[in-house]
DNA sequence: AAATCGTACAACCGCTCAACC
DNA sequence: TGGTTGAGCGGTTGTACGATT
C-alpha cells in the first residue's frame, strides 16, 4: 500500500511550463507568497499543476535571482570542492553559490563538470599506466620517507582545471553540514565519483559507504591507518553521531576553520593521522592480502571502472585475480595501510570490510 | 536534406523528514 | 504515540536542440 498521490494526476498538467502559466504562478507568488501551502496553490491560482511541480518551477526557474548557466572557474571549484567533503547533497552545495539552484548544480555536474574530471581522469590513466615501475620504487620510498618530505611531494592544485597535475580544491566548506539517513542514501551512490576526486589529487576519508550499506564503524574489525600525508582529523564533539568523523582534504591545511563551522565538530590541528582502530602500531600490509580483488561477492569496485581503466575492470569481471594493491601500483594510486587480516573473503563481514576500506582509506594523488 | 546521435536542461518520481493532529 | 500530510531533496527521465553522418 503505496501513499496517497500529493495531487489527482489525472486532472494535472504534466511537461513544459507555458509562458502563461509561469507568469500566472510568478504573479501570484509575487503578491501573495506561497501561502505556506503549495498543495493548494495550483488551485488557489487555477492552475492545472501539481503544487510540487508548481514549487519546483518556482524554485528552479521564476524565483527572482535566479542564474542559469554560465558557471564560473570558481563556481566549479566550489562545487567540487563540496562534492568531495560532502557529497551529492545539492542543496548545500547550492546554498553556497548564490543564484544557484540544487537542480541546475546538479545537472551541471552530471553533464559537464563529472565528464570534464573523466576525461581528465582518463588522460591521467593512460600517462600513469606508463610509470607503474617507477611508482612501486616510489611507494617503497615514500614510506620511509619522513611526514614532511612525503608532504613536500604531494602536489596539491586548487584548480579543478588544471590538467598537469592532480588537483585539490583548497576552498573552505561554509556550510553547516547536516546529517541524515537520507544524506548517507545519496552519498553512496556518488562514490566512484569521489574516489575520482580523490584519485586526481586527495585524499578522502569518510564512512558513510559503510553506514548506508547496514555497516557500523564499531561493529567493524579494528583498521588502522598510517597516512603518509597530514591530515586533520575533525572528532564528532560530544553526543553527535560516531560516524560525523572525518577526515579533511588537504585543503583544509590551509584554512584553520575547515572544514566545517558546525559546532558538533571540533578539529585537531594538522598532522594528526586517522585512526579508526585501536592499535596504531600494527606492520604495514598489502591491503590486497586482506581484500581479494577476484571475489564476486562485493561489488567493491563497481563503478570504478573508468577510474582504473577499462582492461582492468574486465580482468576483475573475468576472475583473474588481481590484489588491491596491484590495483593501486596500475593506477597510480597508493596508500598505506595497518589493517586486521581477514582470512576469508566470504567472512560475513567482507562486505562491510571492503566497502569501508575502499571509502576509509583510498588515497591518491602521485607526484609528476 | 534526412536520420542519427549527443548534450543540456526542465520536469517528474519516489523517498525521507518533520510538523501536526 | 502513531498516523497523516506537506515540504524538501536527490535520482532519473523526457525532450528540445544542435552536431554529425
Amino acid at each position: 500500500m503505496g501513499r496517497a498521490p500529493c495531487c489527482d494526476k489525472a486532472n494535472v498538467k504534466k511537461g513544459p511550463w507555458s509562458p502563461e502559466e509561469d507568469a500566472k504562478l510568478k504573479s501570484y507568488i509575487e503578491q501573495n507568497g506561497t501561502g505556506g501551502n503549495w498543495i493548494a496553490l495550483p488551485q488557489k491560482i487555477g492552475l492545472k499543476r501539481c503544487g510540487k511541480s508548481c514549487r519546483l518551477r518556482w524554485l528552479n526557474y521564476l524565483r527572482p535571482n535566479i542564474k542559469h548557466g554560465g558557471f564560473s572557474e570558481e563556481e566549479d571549484n566550489i562545487i567540487c570542492s563540496l562534492y568531495i567533503s560532502i557529497g551529492s547533497r545539492w542543496s548545500i552545495i547550492a546554498a553556497q553559490l548564490p543564484g544557484r539552484t540544487d537542480n541546475d548544480i546538479k545537472n551541471y555536474w552530471n553533464t559537464r563538470l563529472k565528464k570534464k574530471l573523466l576525461g581528465k581522469q582518463r588522460k591521467e590513466h593512460n600517462h600513469q599506466a606508463r610509470r607503474i615501475d617507477g611508482l612501486k620504487q616510489e611507494i617503497s620510498l615514500m614510506m620511509t620517507m619522513n611526514k614532511e618530505a612525503v608532504d613536500n611531494s604531494m602536489v596539491l592544485s586548487s584548480n579543478c582545471n588544471n590538467t598537469e597535475t592532480p588537483y585539490w580544491p583548497e576552498l573552505p566548506v561554509l556550510a553547516p553540514i547536516p546529517y541524515s539517513n537520507q544524506d548517507a542514501r545519496s552519498l553512496n551512490d556518488h562514490a566512484s565519483i569521489r574516489r575520482l576526486l580523490m584519485k586526481l589529487g586527495g585524499r578522502f576519508s569518510s564512512d558513510d559507504e559503510s553506514i548506508h550499506q547496514g555497516g557500523n564503524m564499531e561493529q567493524l574489525l579494528p583498521i588502522n591507518v598510517m597516512s603518509s600525508a597530514p591530515d586533520v582529523t575533525i572528532y564528532p564533539q560530544e553526543g553527535a553521531p560516531s560516524y560525523l568523523a572525518a577526515t579533511s582534504s588537504p585543503g583544509a591545511l590551509n584554512n584553520p576553520t575547515y572544514p566545517f563551522e558546525n559546532p558538533q565538530f571540533m578539529m585537531e590541528g594538522s598532522g594528526v593521522n586517522l585512526l579508526q582502530g585501536h592499535d596504531q602500531h600494527q606492520p604495514n600490509h598489502d591491503i590486497g592480502q586482506l581484500v581479494g580483488f577476484n571475489s564476486s561477492s562485493h561489488g567493491m569496485v563497481d563503478g570504478l571502472e573508468f577510474l582504473y581503466g577499462d582492461e582492468l575492470y574486465n580482468n576483475r569481471n573475468g576472475g583473474e585475480g588481481m590484489t588491491y594493491g596491484d590495483m593501486l601500483a596500475r593506477s597510480g594510486s597508493y596508500s598505506v595501510y595497518d589493517t586486521q587480516p581477514v582470512a576469508d573473503s566470504t567472512n560475513s563481514n567482507y562486505d562491510q570490510l571492503g566497502s569501508s576500506f575502499d571509502e576509509l582509506r583510498y588515497s591518491g594523488g602521485v607526484a609528476e
